[in-house]
DNA sequence: AGCACGCCGACT
DNA sequence: GTCGGCGTGCTC
């Protein structure tokens, strides 16, 4: 029998399948050591054949495995093919994705820990003689411990007092067995609210159910309860005796979220996060691996978890952009769902309040069931979105960052000793430093950006490096000490509220006050038990938790992530009105929602303060059919960037020059093709250039497949080549 | 990725 | 003459 093999090297080079001749016990899917040259290196079993096409002299034999089962599942090695095929990855990047980092690097130490049972020889009385009689504590373990049951020795040492635990295992009354146990993380499970369905509910939760051979979306606002439709779902799953997967973006995988799962399911569930340590992160891979987890809970990556047999994949909060993988191996959450639902043949479910145009788009289709839960499960209205018009608070005279109205209900709040919470898209104190003489700009030396003034430790840094640079007080080109702040950021905010609000708590959360899981949780905490209270902050305070005292939301200025020169700014736009007015008025209080911007009578503005999705998705749709762009075409963008701008430009020339002359050829495919400076043209002093594509989709994939080969055939020193499809971030 | 082969400059 | 520079090419 001949093997087939992906050797553990991540070279474009090697990125093939070897021949091996296999032991006779040979597994597909197994880890083993291979002769490759002159040395033994780790490869992957892909699938075992007759024979091989090279002469039988080349070939080298397989080595030993190196885990005791095989550590890819078969499904894993037809996904590999077709992974391979949609994101144009490496064999072993695929390989990389579906096992822990801990094993690959032969880091993966068990935890052993000791365990006592009865010495079975003996019957109750005879165990008791064996002690003196005086020994009380000694006899009390004994009559605690039951037959057949191994008790984890760290517990008995501490009920009963380690000396007596050691004196019974002297007198061999007990024995001691050292067993691996597997490291699962402990939640406080509260107790589960098994609360009835309402009629819209059970719908969707039946009609799933009956198409079980499908994508579907669950489009659903805040509050309408799919939770606990993917609940239903789950339980109906497992009771026929298949597992399920729960995806949800890293900053939704709370303590709260995870204990409503654990109350439910227990022992079940298996959670994978970035929090965990690598010890718990490959036990808790390998309990889903040997089929002792059947419900797998965690951010992006977790759709790869080794879980066999799967009835339902869930992809909650579908529109967030963590679904998408944005540097090697790139691919697209959803697409890998999809491959592993067909594989399955078990239902695909993506939920939303705010779904992403793609995935209502193909709802609209047909190619993605629709159900709709157009009701709060509560029937609480949500938040009323009034829009300020900033311009005319210039105009009154006004030039502050607060209109009179947020204010006006800031002082509500306060007085009635509620939350506020007032979102902004940028921290730091200001974006920039001007000179008011010459124009100069703060700029990083090794990017392409102005840098941003961060008042708390007085430095101008780099939002792109993290360079640091000290605060100007004077413009180093003209001398002037007449130096402007440009937009405002988080800090800024911050510092002004606490000064028209004195004696009112001001929290602050953003990238820079939450570096560490413990200064998140501390402010969270914080935030949770102060009233009054104001928290401003960037994104971070837009997802996830619920505090039930915030009746005011203000989002400072809206227009900021709609200026964004890429094609999904407006749609990000919506999704983030939808989501940060969301966080007011959770529980029994009202919340209300105040939107200052320049823009008002964007249509984005207009549809978000109505909640009106729909008449969103129709416009937004409308507009990218007719500027086609995605998904009614595909933009392609090729990134090239090298700290030698000769060999960045050179390297884009020479891929350019074959690109240009297969559009050139098939013109009337293409929407667009350029090759130009990133427009932020250095970050961390690498040069950025792009080659960038727009086609339609009639000719796909070839126009795809035609530059991915173009970029592999080319050999670029030194140069790095990424491709990018429909990318989000342009920079 | 590594390791060998290979063809040119400054050394005991 | 040869030790070693790292360009090129191969690994079943």
């Amino acid at each position: 029998m001949i093997a087939e093999v992906i050797v553990d090297i991540t070279n474009d080079q090697v990125d093939k399948v070897f021949d091996y001749i296999a032991r006779p016990d040979t597994v597909a899917g197994e880890r083993v050591t291979v002769p490759f040259g002159k040395r033994y290196i780790t490869g992957y079993v892909l699938r075992l054949k007759e024979k091989s096409d090279l002469p039988s002299n080349i070939l080298k034999p397989l080595g030993q495995p190196k885990d005791d089962y095989p550590v890819l599942l078969p499904e894993f090695l037809a996904l590999n093919d077709q992974m391979r095929a949609t994101f144009h990855l490496r064999n072993v990047d695929c390989m990389r994705l579906f096992i822990p980092t801990q094993l690959r690097n032969d880091k993966a130490k068990p935890l052993y820990i000791r365990f006592i049972e009865i010495t079975e020889s003996f019957n109750d009385v005879e165990l008791l003689s064996l002690v003196r009689k005086n020994a009380t504590k000694q006899i009390e373990l004994i009559k605690y411990l039951r037959p057949d049951i191994s008790y984890p020795q760290a517990e008995l040492n501490r009920k009963f007092g380690a000396n007596n635990v050691a004196k019974l295992l002297e007198l061999r009354v007990v024995r001691q067995i050292t067993s691996q146990k597997l490291r699962a993380p402990k939640f406080t499970s509260r107790e589960d609210k098994k609360v009835t369905l309402t009629p819209a509910q059970q719908k969707v939760v039946d009609s799933i159910l009956n198409n079980r051979e499908h994508e579907h979306l669950i489009f659903g606002v805040t509050g309408s309860g799919k939770t606990e439709v993917y609940m239903r779902i789950i339980s109906k799953v497992l009771e026929e005796g298949k597992n399920a997967i729960l995806l949800v973006p890293e900053i939704s995988l709370t303590p709260q979220v995870l204990s409503t799962f654990t109350a439910r399911f227990g022992e079940n569930v298996a959670i994978l996060h970035s929090g965990l340590s690598d010890g718990e992160r490959f036990d808790e891979w390998r309990r889903i691996r040997l089929g002792e987890a059947r419900i797998v809970i965690g951010a992006r990556s977790a759709i790869f978890a080794p879980l066999e047999n799967i009835g339902a994949i869930i992809l909650d909060e579908e529109h967030d952009t963590s679904y998408k993988a944005e540097s090697n191996p790139r691919y697209i959450t959803h697409t890998v769902a999809k491959i592993r639902g067909e594989y399955n043949h078990c239902p695909v479910i993506y939920g939303s309040a705010t779904p992403s145009l793609d995935t209502f788009y193909r709802a609209k289709k047909g190619e993605v069931l629709l159900h709709t839960l157009p009701n709060r499960a509560n029937s609480k209205p949500m938040p009323s979105i009034e829009i300020v018009n900033m311009c005319d608070e210039m105009r009154t005279g006004n030039t502050g960052i607060f209109s009179g109205k947020l204010l006006e209900e800031l002082d509500k709040v306060v007085s009635e000793n509620n939350q506020a919470m007032l979102f902004l898209n940028r921290r730091g104190f200001s974006s920039s430093m001007v000179c008011r003489e010459c124009g100069y700009v703060a700029k990083c030396e090794d990017c392409d950006v102005a840098l941003v003034y961060h008042k708390a430790d007085n430095l101008l840094k780099c939002h792109y490096c993290n360079r640091r640079y000290k605060a100007l007080t004077n413009c180093p080109k003209c001398g002037s000490s007449y130096i402007r702040m440009g937009v405002v950021g988080t800090e800024q905010v911050a510092e002004e509220i606490s000064k028209r609000f004195p004696g009112v708590t001001v929290l602050r959360m953003d990238y820079d006050t939450t570096k560490n899981k413990n200064e998140l949780n501390n402010l969270l905490e914080k935030f949770g038990k102060t009233r009054p209270c104001i928290l401003v902050g960037t994104q971070m305070i837009a997802k996830g938790h619920d505090f039930p005292n915030v009746t005011l939301v203000g989002i400072i200025n809206a227009d900021m992530s709609l200026h964004f020169s890429d094609f999904r700014a407006t749609e990000r736009t919506y999704q983030l009105i939808t989501q940060v007015a969301g966080r007011a008025g959770r529980a029994d209080k009202d919340g209300k929602v105040i939107l200052q911007t320049y823009t008002p009578k964007h249509y984005v503005y207009r549809f978000a303060s109505n909640y009106d999705y729909l008449g969103f998705y129709a416009k937004e749709i409308n507009l990218r059919e007719v500027a086609k762009f995605p998904p009614f075409s595909k933009i392609i963008r090729v990134l090239i960037t090298s700290e030698n701008k000769d060999e960045a430009r050179a390297t884009t020339a020479r891929l350019y020059s074959p690109i240009q002359d297969y559009f050139l050829n098939n013109r009337e495919q293409f929407l667009y093709c350029e090759a130009m400076a990133s427009p932020v043209t250095r970050i961390e002093k690498k040069y950025r250039y792009q080659i960038l594509c727009r086609f339609l989709l009639d000719t796909e994939p070839k126009i795809t497949d035609f530059i991915y080969e173009t970029v592999s055939r080319d050999k670029h020193p030194s140069a790095l080549v990424f491709v990018e499809i429909n990318p989000s971030n342009m920079s």
